[in-house]
DNA sequence: GCTTCGCATTGATCTAGGATAAGAAATGCC
DNA sequence: GGCATTTCTTATCCTAGATCAATGCGAAGC
């Protein structure tokens, strides 16, 4: 069951497989199905989540009830409710999009399994330095580029979610309405764009 | 020189005066001057900032020629390139906005000061865990506020920046131009809003 | 097989904020 | 102190994208 996370962190780092045995006892692995709610807003959770399979999503619901989608997570990506950490309560909202099997990852799991495999802490600063300067990437966006430029730098990010998503979650993910999105896409099908 | 940082550092994690100071030695304090670059976007960089006094920045220049300021850094705060650790150049220009004095902080500094002060390793994932979650609610702010509700929210997270830096500036971080935010601002006046 | 529901598209209209331009007020610089 | 350069404000006009509303359409449920 864990198998295809051990392969990720042996991509990543000399891990032996006795090593990620004696680690990998802290983990659990849950089933989410589709449209299940992982995690509410106001919710304390100290849980990071690996997808193995499946889709999740993290996201805010304003004033006005529209929804905001912060993150998407397919196969192989994190997803994490930070706030816990600090004692206060999630800011976001966690579903599944799609049936979905993901690894539960303690907050202290890092810690604890570094002091059996000390390349973890390298690793976890590693990654959470790629998602930083990942979320930097798209504030810039976000400042910077117009509705057809942020789509087309989501289909570059994310080729195969194009398919996979509702594009009124994509609309949302990229901060413009369901009815922008599949304008700008009839104007990239008119220039002859093909994904 | 470095007493401001240990005072910092003391803070967050026990660390011993004696501890500091084997660990210490890895860093440099450097000044820059008003206006100096520090460093442009397709360099190469690997170092971190720590702002003793002053104020740097972190902004994108795009096709436009439009600056896009991706992170202010007043005292207390840290600024890093992070292509760097991963072989990149560099997608943003630092520079100063004020005369700084700042701490270099070379990228194996944690590793190695880990080795004499274990509990480095959980601080840096604080550390790391808390510019994440401040990057989600940049985010979540720009998918989903009206100019007025970021420059309010602005105004709360740096509320002595209002007076240090230029109003385009704020302006070019909130995503809205210097006469939009002027316009802002004349309303909440005339709301009597008063900062 | 029909109905409902969620999603996508399209058109018409509206609006927050952008672009441009021009003064006014600071600020910096010899 | 006086000139130059930024910065800030204000007014006018403009546009990307939002909003509102209607239609289409495929999949799901019964």
């Amino acid at each position: 069951m864990l198998e295809p996370f051990k392969e990720y962190l042996q991509k990543k780092v000399a891990i032996t497989d006795e090593q990620f045995d004696l680690i990998s006892h802290k983990l659990k692995v849950k089933t989410f199905s589709k449209n299940e709610m992982i995690l509410m807003k106001g919710d304390f959770s100290t849980q990071g989540f690996f997808v193995l399979s499946g889709l999740l999503r993290s996201y805010s619901i304003d004033a006005k009830g529209k929804t905001h989608i912060i993150q998407f997570a397919p196969e192989q990506w994190w997803l994490s409710e930070r706030n816990g950490h600090f004692n206060e309560p999630s800011d976001f909202f966690i579903d599944a999009i799609e049936s979905t099997q993901a690894i539960l990852m303690p907050k202290d799991f890092i810690n604890e399994a570094a002091e059996i495999v000390p390349c973890m802490n390298p690793l976890n600063s590693t990654m959470l330095n790629n998602a930083i300067r990942f979320m930097q990437k798209r504030i810039n966006m976000l400042l910077s580029a117009t509705a057809e430029e942020r789509y087309l730098d989501f289909i570059k990010l994310y080729p195969n979610l194009t398919l996979r998503v509702p594009q009124w979650m994509i609309a949302s993910y990229l901060g413009i309405t369901p009815e922008s999105l599949s304008r700008v896409r009839k104007d990239l099908a008119h220039k002859h764009f093909h994904p």
